[in-house]
DNA sequence: AGTATTTCTGACTTTGTAATCAGAAACTAA
DNA sequence: TTAGTTTCTGATTACAAAGTCAGAAATACT
């Protein structure tokens, strides 16, 4: 008996859509697409699974649809960018990097993202790389071949500093439970962010030794 | 009816577990060890998934033998810096870091399997800290302090360049896919190795720019 | 009011994968 | 040869996770 009684009830507003991409982005970033589940992403937007399902076709929509969300992210960097459009290369290159250093910090879950698919490759990578990714990594390859074209930097290829800059900055936001393993320190807080970004920029482009001279 | 009939028969020889733990090492670097799985390894080693089971307990179990053939990796690099320990610190940091870019060329897994259970934390990176990585990582962090200390590195927290290494190391070769795609360019051959490796000394022991002077 | 549409759900099906197990084949020792 | 041990396998179980579906509840429309 009581059987067919209580079916739950509906209607949790218009806000549902935006809960569960906002519940899937955190879920897909922390834990990557596949060790991410529905179920998991239901609960964390207070919705059934099934609920998951209307909204959106399956997972890998809803993957994208939660991507989409970091576009705003990647279209601030490109505004900033834009108002030093006419300095030199090197110092936009500069610019550019630090950008990119302090937006890893801030959505740490871009970083991991591609970091998790950038490793993985597949359909997921290409469509980062079509509707998020892309154009970022080529603007950034261009202003290291038009600063090294200027004399500023040394030649080295240009998709080089890319890889670099990408792995510095997924790195140290994604490495953290090694750091706090091996060394039992806690690399995710704001010191550590300013003493990194500062490595980073300072041994890209200025180098570390205080002597660069003494150690060839 | 042909029901009873042939049963597969045996004996493949003494080199079965040494197979499988290749087979596993391979795809569980490949893969990562979710998405490795045991049908994929048994067909590559050329047993039955049964089989896997009979050498190996369970799935963890068969993880932590595969690691097992990369202590050799790094019990060699301890080798060839006990060579140098008479030298300065930041010689021999010079020296550590190139063994560590050189390793994880030479032995893709590694960089791999690090960066992948770095990322997710748990009990499989407690054991590679307690079994493979721990030991490398505190060595060099305390060579990083020694050459801060002598004066000859300007001063920066010392595991922020391990966190850099590793990424710089595991990203250029996990990152490839990233690359091909965003560049059409091929990261993991010799010739991108050289230049990789000239990159991270140089930047972070050198310095990029021709005039460092002219950037602050 | 009644009817249609949208939003949501529990229950179900399907699929992929780790793990178990009884027993066959090969090997060893008496 | 025969009894016992080791190595290996097909068949099966157990389980987790994605995806489907009929229908309930809320809302919108007439």
């Amino acid at each position: 008996m009581a059987k067919v009684l209580a079916q739950a009830p509906a209607r949790k507003g218009p806000q549902t859509a935006i809960r569960i991409r906002e519940a899937a982005l955190e879920l897909f970033s922390r834990l990557g697409f596949e060790r991410a589940n529905m179920a998991q992403i239901a609960a964390e937007a207070g919705v059934s699974q099934a609920t998951l399902h209307y909204h959106f076709e399956d997972k890998f929509q809803l993957w994208r649809a939660a991507m989409l969300q970091l576009r705003a992210v990647i279209g601030e960097e490109e505004r900033l960018l834009e108002a030093a459009m006419d300095s030199p290369p090197e110092v936009q290159l500069r610019m550019a990097m630090r950008l990119f250093l302090q937006i890893s910090w801030r959505h740490p879950a871009l970083g991991r993202i591609v970091a998790l698919e950038g490793m993985a490759g597949g359909e997921r990578l290409e469509w980062l790389d079509a509707h998020l990714i892309g154009p970022r990594n080529r603007r950034l390859a261009e202003l290291a071949k038009a600063a090294i074209d200027s004399g500023a930097l040394k030649p080295f290829p240009a998709e080089m500093l890319i890889i670099t800059l990408q792995s510095a900055a997924a790195g140290v936001i994604n490495l953290a439970p090694m750091m706090k393993t091996s060394f039992d320190v806690d690399v995710s807080q704001a010191p550590a962010r300013a003493a990194h970004e500062q490595l980073i920029l300072d041994a890209l482009l200025g180098g570390l030794l205080t002597d660069p001279s003494a150690m060839t």
